[in-house]
DNA sequence: CTGAAAGCGCTAACAT
DNA sequence: ATGTTAGCGCTTTCAG
């Protein structure tokens, strides 16, 4: 139905490639013949075939991000920095979501894989040697989670999650929970790892809870158990989780923070607007979009050569977090951290 | 670099053709030939290149969706919705932003054009006019806006507003406020239009501030003129909105709903999550998303009939709004809506 | 059941 | 400056 470059040409009493040229490479031909192409075309409504053109160019100015899970307020600030960097390159950002899970992952990935120029993977949940493996038919950069080989960029979750055991030791909480992400997130791993030794450091012990679906409903999930297990603070995988989890303790009677402390992680917009106001790591979304869009399309410039940017993190103290119950240490020494600076991405070339 | 079905039919000693049929029609290969193409191609790491398929058979099984604002909790629910439906005719949905920005959103209609088999046009901020040129190019199913001639699912917020007003001023309110939305929006004027009327017949007086951007931010800059105007109480365009504005309201004193009620729109997930907890407009995102996908996919069997669904809109009576300043009228007619059943879609083929 | 040939809409050398 | 010729990777008649 739309016209092609052929009906063009012939209305224009031109050949196809001085069409293709009018669109492709204005300078090259003649003022007159441009004008008259272009003015056939406008009034045709040619517009040229993006696929085809990108079947033999190779580019198609698109880029594909993936995400776990739309409906997480963690991911548009990323996608809308991946959008606006990737804009100013005169490049188009398509999103999908994985509905956190694998194999429909996979799926978006082939799908996608040949209608854009590369993918940002933000929170896979394949494994890595399924990632390797695509990462053959399609550039991609692997956003929160580590991969040797590849092109990634990382939130430092794991320095986060010590800024906040430490500053639940330091309120004197001395029997921590960390309520888990969902099986597969290297985020996940990561935070549980470095959970388990700032506790070990700070003399608390910690009690895992999951893994569970990094929802609202997962955190809510969680509470009665939570409430069992006798720990007086817990860290969540994320802010979403841990407003599931503040409700559900509200729900079981059990006051925050009085009665026991909750801290987040991602400083989502939600996380100041529900009450009581979390405490929470947050994570810098929106730069970790625009090195991630950076990073896929440096590519031309150094090929083998894969960039590894790691972003800070930084710990908000508000109002869901207080004393423990033990009341020989009442001070605070969380609070330098929640003094420090601007986050600083530390780029690292290897 | 990847394989392609040329490399598969050397290795495997037949024609291309034979390639191609194991992959789009393995039915009609000879189950020996079938096996050795396949593993040949399997050995290969061989994928039909998507593209170059559906430049010849004008299908891609994929579907664009573009939004207005991604941040805005609305959408998700729609894209999940319209993910899932999707996914089910065994179609991918790619989503793209475009930023409250109508220049943005064609360009993003013409990129995915090509790349996609139809695209859903949610809260379009482009003119009907253009709309209906681009629907030239590729099929549009048109959410959140009426336009004839085009498939449109809209959400009666008209019905809604309407709703909204009659609680208002059954609870006595005579001055009523109300936050429009952006420019461009259909909505917006829906609202308008609808609350205009209601006010009329409840004996109150409509004020209107705006247009604005339909976000948070939005809604709290406009919290002081509205406080100045000596409105007791307002209809916000959105959720977003209507949050942003209380959160302006507390931050000059006002209490909520004590001094002045406020009502959203969309009744997202965080209405009620913040305190007090949001009386709004429930739409059906989640339906409308769905109802979207079958008119796009539909189109194949009855071209020439143009779909509309409307999408009944429900009240939902929580916290943020109570009794007027005028002493004479504190009953409150308006939980007739709230104790409303469902909402139901009504479908109407024309 | 398989091969040959044509061509989707476009770009990219190469001529002229 | 413009036309000619190939051909991107694939599907689809049409023969055989």
């Amino acid at each position: 139905m739309p016209a092609t470059i052929r009906d063009v040409a012939r209305e224009s009493g031109v050949h196809i490639s001085t069409v293709s040229r009018t669109f492709s490479a204005p300078h090259l031909v003649n003022p007159d013949t441009r004008t008259r192409v272009l003015a056939c075309a406008e009034q045709l409504g040619y517009r040229p075939n993006r696929a085809a053109r990108a079947l033999i160019t190779g580019r198609t100015f698109n880029v594909g991000l993936i995400v776990a899970d739309i409906a997480n307020p963690f991911f548009p600030p990323l996608i809308k920095a991946a959008e606006s960097q990737a804009r100013q390159r005169d490049y188009h950002i398509f999103v999908a979501d994985s509905n956190e899970d694998a194999a429909v992952e996979e799926d978006l990935v082939r799908a996608l894989a040949k209608q854009v120029d590369g993918i940002l993977l933000c929170s896979p949940r394949m494994s890595n040697s399924l990632i390797e493996l695509l990462s053959r038919d399609v550039p991609l950069v692997v956003v929160n989670r580590q991969i040797t080989g590849l092109p990634t960029v990382v939130m430092d979750v794991a320095q986060g999650a010590g800024l906040a055991i430490d500053h639940l030791s330091g309120l004197g909480h001395r029997r921590i929970g960390l309520v888990a992400g969902p099986r597969g997130s290297w985020t996940s791993k990561e935070i549980r790892r470095s959970a388990a030794l700032a506790a070990r450091a700070g003399g608390a012990e910690l009690t895992v809870f999951g893994p569970n679906p990094p929802t609202e409903h997962g955190g809510a999930a969680v509470a009665e158990q939570v409430l069992r297990s006798g720990v007086s603070a817990v860290l969540a995988y994320n802010d979403l989780m841990a407003i599931g989890l503040i409700e559900g303790l509200h729900a079981q009677g059990a006051r925050v923070p009085a009665d026991i402390s909750v801290v987040g992680i991602d400083d989502i917009a939600l996380s100041r607007l529900i009450h009581p106001k979390l405490t929470t790591v947050a994570t810098p979304a929106a730069a970790a979009g625009r090195a991630a869009v950076d990073m896929l399309l440096a590519h031309g410039d150094d090929r083998r050569t894969t960039a590894h940017a790691s972003l800070q993190t930084e710990l908000v103290i508000r109002d869901s977090t207080g004393p423990g119950p033990d009341p020989h240490s009442h001070a605070d020494p969380g609070n330098a951290a929640a003094a420090a600076p601007e986050a600083v991405a530390s780029y690292a070339k290897e």
